[in-house]
DNA sequence: AACTATTGATAATT
DNA sequence: TAATTATCAATAGTT
């Protein structure tokens, strides 16, 4: 085009490089801008120089035309697999948001927190999910720990059946007056205790004996 | 360029738009390539004829290009608010990918499922997350299960220490011979309860006292 | 699509 | 960098 034919390769010269740069980028916009123009055309150009500085045209939208770019890429079933289409990536975007968003929570729902916001049934999934992985741990423990109680129970009635019958037989102690109200005092010195205490446990004791067992039923119901 | 000038607007015959869209097309992307080896430019360029036919050339990547646009628009704090940044957005959806498929495997895996695969160090992490999460129910109810069972004690060891005050009253009555003896039994029958029954339980009584205490504490501690 | 007269682009120079 | 200009390249109209 000029005082001589340049050959198409890279120009060495930075400077000399940056001047071809220069006019030959004016020209190409100017005619990336008459084909929009002359034919109706959508153009877009996007210019890197070798130092990294963006030129750009654009006969509409740069994005819209990028958008249509991709659209076009992804319908041709095209390469590019890198690439996706930016519409379809923008619902999957929004889709893929709602679901992390979700499952985030349910991990901490499962932790215990955020508990609040769940309708009853949500609470019944998350409450089958967690029991179902609580089961065996759950089994094992809870197995123990009825056994102990039934256990205890087990010897707070047999021993509240000796009280009754050991209170039986101190009542059939025969009346010898004051000195035996005097023994059964001293005996109950001796082990720390008034009498008043240990009056006060016997008549309690069958009473309690009965709630004791009924709480643990209810409670284990 | 030609036998004429011709004006720079719309070429309104379909057929002379067409041919002049065909010549000036080729003519740009030669340009454009020739910019890009002189220059060590990048450059892309996108054109969508009048009928939505598109044509591209990029002197790397496509989507390079697009994206290193994206990055300097999006640096300069340009407009452009409906459009989205495509290289965030692909990054971003892989990212939101990654993390979705994350969240989903350890919702499975709180589950029970898919613990295969798993290192040490991520079962550990698993179990430490499922206890966490048992961690206020199991409290809550391992609480109510230690009160009981503490109350139990309480009562039980109550209830041996009245036995055993019981127990020296008896022993203090005078021996009256047989007769004493079968009051007792009388009035334990009207309780309806076997004598047998009640010496075994007094006898065990003591010895079993101290091995609850010390079971339980085991097994609490 | 090929031709070609003409304009437009630009390489070398200033 | 900008202007000049000789030359080459692109292309409008024609075939």
């Amino acid at each position: 085009m000029a005082r001589e034919r340049r050959e198409i390769k890279r120009i060495e010269s930075a400077a000399a490089r940056q001047v071809t740069f220069s006019k030959r980028r004016r020209g190409l916009f100017k005619k990336a801008e008459e084909l929009s123009v002359l034919c109706d055309a959508d153009v877009a150009l996007i210019v890197f120089s070798s130092t990294g500085k963006l030129s750009q045209f654009a006969s509409s939208s740069m994005n819209e035309i990028i958008d249509k770019y991709n659209t076009h890429s992804k319908n041709l079933g095209k390469a590019e697999p890198p690439s996706l289409d930016l519409n379809l990536e923008h619902s999957k975007y929004a889709s893929l948001n709602e679901q992390l968003a979700e499952a985030s929570l349910r991990l901490r729902q499962m932790r215990g927190e955020e508990l609040e916001g769940l309708s009853v049934e949500e609470l019944q999934q998350l409450e089958k999910n967690l029991e179902a992985g609580l089961h065996r741990v759950l089994q094992t423990k809870d197995q123990q720990f009825l056994e102990q109680i039934g256990e205890l129970q087990r010897k707070s009635s047999q021993l509240a059946e000796e009280n009754t019958q050991l209170r039986n037989q101190v009542s059939q102690i025969p009346p010898s007056g004051k000195q035996a109200v005097a023994d059964t005092e001293n005996v109950i010195a001796e082990d720390g205790q008034s009498s008043e205490s240990v009056m006060t446990a016997l008549h309690s004791g069958s009473s309690q004996d009965n709630d004791d067992g009924s709480d643990v039923s209810l409670k284990l119901g």
